[in-house]
DNA sequence: TCTTATTTTGAAAGCGCTTTCATACAATTA
DNA sequence: TAATTGTATGAAAGCGCTTTCAAAATAAGA
């Protein structure tokens, strides 16, 4: 079967290939009468995208980038919340979703000189990042989910305040009673951690508690096992740390599997806190407390931002901040006596 | 500044812009002297994808299908991991993909209507889709991860033995002393619970032991929630199971959570298996004996298996099969004396 | 050297749309 | 009724490529 195009539309209802694109695109008026002509004839045609987008110049579809190693096998569940509701969003809206999981740009700037998308949602970017220039200086729209700071004077951004969070958190650890509070955090290429532990800091300096260097645990590369050793060598300490923040509810589980290993009681001997109130947190045992973020909402709003970004034309430079909630459990409790 | 088009590469290398055309294909014979002088001017120069696309008709991305209810507001880790394992295949052979994470199945016919993509793959396809026939009488290849068996004759499918998984752990629990064994499944819309409940069943027959209709569980609409409520009925019927086999991790950690609602000590009291051996499996508490499975293999061969299709043209009616793996923690255990 | 076979290249058509520009027609106004 | 304005439509150009077909350049054979 031949599939039909806009000239078999036109032959059917009589009119010209102009008039059939009018009516598709209510670009501009047609006479009531051949518009319901033309929209009978309509049945069972559905325009090429590849022939309007070369034409119009622009494709309904938004790059969705989500920086990965391939070798992590496992993606961040914020990540997958974000994308839902960028999903969500995008289908209300008419557009379409290119994918690209990687850690380097090529991919993504391809996608962009190619013309395969209209605009961009950048999840994971780290600092050190060229592609926002390049897409800076050529005009090309896009919104980050997640901290940046970055050069630029600004980008448009939705975000949480992670340093906000991670301090209250650890005062709240202060309050308790805790004095020799560790952190663990990964990469500072990224300004999640280094925000998370940039409110550790303010936090502890706030209680006037000397951070002893060997409290705070930054590794490049967060996975679970070196997680798991971080906490350990928290743990070998002499005096041992009595609270542990952990970057999130993944190196939160390491960190619970050490406690274990290490014969220590959650909450008794130390406390824990995790980061992005993942599905488990609530299932662990001890429940766990942890920071909640409205990670579907960040997609959602982003993708409406970009979205208003390409109605307009023109890019906003701001920043949306959106709350956080601690999830209070059972995972943190006063030091044991000393 | 302006896009370098195909006709400036042309002007700059001093040729026609078929000659360009042929060497950025290779389609056909170029003098080597050309082809070096072409290439020198491709510098900063990108083609048009859709301008490519319009001509050659195909597209160099695949559409990938995730069948998701937005209510659930979670996406199953097994499916993120094919996900990884698809971008990784695709990747490599210079496709991209296009998402689309919904639960009806417009979104993907319109992929297919307007010529977006080259191929599909799809991901938890309901039993009653009639998306495939429409794919097949059109001649678009497809691939299929996990289970699907529908009236066709045979798609192309990766996939796992989900009837004989269930069956062998069944068996294990059986083995164990167990009698009285739970189920809980979600919709057997999905080849994968009907198929899972079928090797619950078998091994049940297998071992004469008559099941009692109230100890398995079928749920069109299996969230923790529910799954809860229904380890909860497993829990409360007299005499009570004494194990339960989950859907899933995610179905498990709701288990454990009933059981310790009901005061029910875990692997003592009551057993525990769970499916697709998700990363907190091995974090739960006691550590939840599940059944692993290759997702991540199974999205990457679906990738490989449609690019094949690709090229050859023809889509072959098989079915891979690829093995799963019991992990053995401490989540069962005997039954308590009676 | 001249013909024939072979390789390399360019002109031009066309993929299926959108959009400009001009024309035809209907509706006003003088 | 003629002149003027406004509205509805079509012809045609063109988006940036690929590909066919024929011509030109080169190599091989007589």
């Amino acid at each position: 079967m031949q599939k039909k195009t806009i000239y078999d539309v036109a032959r059917e209802a009589g009119v010209s290939i102009s008039t059939v694109s009018r009516v598709l695109n209510g670009s501009s008026k047609v006479k009531e009468s051949t518009k319901r002509r033309v929209e009978a004839a309509c049945v069972d045609y559905r325009p090429v995208a590849s022939a309007r987008e070369l034409q119009s110049k622009q494709t309904k579809t938004i790059g969705v980038l989500i920086n990965h190693r391939p070798e992590y096998f496992f993606l961040n569940e914020t990540y997958i919340n974000a994308l839902l509701g960028i999903s969500v969003a995008a289908k209300e809206s008419g557009y379409r979703l290119l994918l690209d999981i990687s850690e380097d740009e090529t991919g993504a700037s391809n996608l962009f000189y190619e013309k395969k998308v209209d605009g961009f949602i950048l999840m994971g970017v780290k600092e050190s990042s060229n592609l926002l220039s390049v897409l800076w200086d050529n005009d090309m729209p896009f919104v980050l989910v997640g901290s940046f700071h970055g050069d630029e004077e600004g980008v448009c951004q939705v975000d949480i305040n992670d340093r906000k969070a991670v301090c209250s958190v650890t005062n709240y650890l202060i309050g308790l009673g805790h004095r020799r509070i560790g952190i663990i955090v990964g990469s500072t290429e990224y300004a999640s951690c280094s925000d998370r532990l940039a409110g550790y800091r303010q936090a502890m300096e706030g209680a006037n508690i000397p951070i002893q260097e060997e409290w705070v645990q930054v590794c490049e590369n967060l996975t679970e096992v070196m997680a798991e050793q971080l906490a350990k060598h928290l743990f070998y300490q002499n005096p041992r740390v009595t609270a542990v923040v952990a970057f999130n509810d993944s190196t939160a589980m390491a960190v619970y599997k050490a406690a274990k290993d290490c014969g220590l009681e959650i909450p008794g001997q130390v406390s824990v806190i995790g980061f992005d109130d993942t599905k488990v947190a609530a299932y662990m045992s001890p429940p766990l407390t942890s920071v909640w973020q409205p990670s579907y909402e960040k997609g959602e709003r982003a993708m409406h931002l970009l979205i208003d970004c390409l109605k307009q034309g023109s890019m906003p430079r701001k920043r949306e901040e959106l709350n956080c909630i601690i999830m209070y459990r059972e995972s943190c409790a006063a030091p044991p006596e000393e």
